[in-house]
DNA sequence: AACTTTGTTCCGTTGTACAATACAGATGGA
DNA sequence: TCCATCTGTATTGTACAACGGAACAAAGTT
């Protein structure tokens, strides 16, 4: 993991948090040997901050199955957040413009731990159509919303690219390393780029950066669809 | 703060989520100081806890106004917990069913703190609507909810009701914690109760209890509506 | 320019979250 | 039926992490 300066961040704080997370993206019940298997830590003190989290009623336990799920508190702060939180209402109108605009799926997304994640989308109108989990996340390489981020994102995103060579995800895939700086300098000087299939065969995408009133990147706002929709150019 | 037998729980979690439930119900951004304030905790301490939920990703820091906010990662919690949260997939076809039979608003609360909490609801058909905001809560002594939580929900929720008197929320409260064992007595006898225009004028609602498959207490299931249309006793 | 009020940092101390280990109850295979 | 082996839970001593309080810099207010 690259770099990042914490400096001096409470450690049962995230620890707990990484609990919940494990628990909202495995969906179902989860046990502590569970959960303590997937994280790698000692079931001991995967044990100690479920009950703590029990006790808060942000995770739930089923005393039949002794398993655990996330609560009702974490589904009522959901709610009270709501729409609410930093920038999504900021986008929601943006994104619905390009959809209509385009009728393809659009799509905004952050980077969070180096990966490109899905904030919020509107679904296009086309007849077939893509369809996105938020908190779905993507590689740096391969989708133009990686490029994007690393055009106009921080500096310290090219940490996360730094393997020897990319996984290929399809067939056009560009494995070699050595390419990317060119392909974002690109993206970069014309202000949006374009992938094609490289990460979901049959699917291209176009993407913009979005900036924060301050100018400071916010994140990639990308029009998703099939290679027969998608236009050639941002609107 | 009545009987919790917590046993230990891990204090810098239960912190740290004062701090984001704090951010969460102000709405909008708040500085170190103000919420030290609010929950009359040292200044440094609020601080570091804010600062490792940034690093974190579920608070973010507007650099202009040095305030903070709850974060994108939050909600993306929200929306990948989404319906999948312990009984409110299993609620929700509840709540419909009875309001397409009565037409008003059907709403689902459990009680957190000693209070019944909005965890979910669908609008009637009527006319005038009366609609949550998901998390409000409500009191144990003046509500439908709160007497059915009394009637069948754990025993130590009466030491939420200890007071010597209750507010006088409208002109039909009942102030005196003297009757309220009778009233609740008669809910638990007849599985429903009506309370009309005890916390809200002009406002009627019918309640019953509901139960986890172990026969263990849920939560409150209420018809709520105006005093014209609600019927007088249950489905 | 003095005075608030903000967010932030430092530091000695203590309370606490941790690892290790043990225990209990369920499950399942032989 | 018994034993082996999973669970989740409880206990305890100790290192160290989180704490409170005071000091700090920077921005607003008067």
């Amino acid at each position: 993991m690259p770099a990042e300066q914490d400096g001096q961040i409470i450690q049962s704080v995230a620890m707990s948090i990484r609990v919940i997370e494990c628990l909202a993206d495995n969906g179902g019940e989860m046990g502590v040997t569970e959960i303590a298997r997937i994280l790698g830590i000692p079931k001991a003190r995967i044990f100690r901050h479920l009950h703590t989290l029990r006790q808060l009623g942000y995770v739930t336990h089923n005393p039949a199955t002794k398993k655990d799920r996330v609560g009702i508190r974490l589904h009522l702060l959901s709610k009270m957040v709501g729409e609410n939180v930093e920038l999504t209402p900021a986008i929601r109108p943006a994104l619905e413009t390009v959809r209509d605009q385009t009728a393809q799926t659009a799509v905004f997304a952050s980077v969070i731990d180096g990966r490109p994640t899905i904030i919020d989308f509107v679904l296009g109108t086309t007849v077939v159509q893509y369809t996105f989990r938020p908190g779905a996340s993507f590689n740096l390489n391969s989708t133009a919303l990686g490029h994007i981020a690393l055009a106009f994102g921080p500096e310290d995103l090219w940490e996360f690219v730094k393997g020897d060579e990319f996984e290929k995800e399809t067939p056009e895939t560009i494995t070699d390393p050595a390419q990317l700086p060119a392909r974002v300098q690109k993206a970069r000087a014309r202000g949006w780029t374009i992938v094609p299939e490289e990460a979901h065969m049959g699917v291209n995408a176009i993407a913009v950066p979005v900036f924060h009133h301050d100018a400071t990147f916010a994140g990639s706002l990308a029009i998703v669809g099939s290679v027969q929709n998608v236009p050639a150019s941002p609107p």
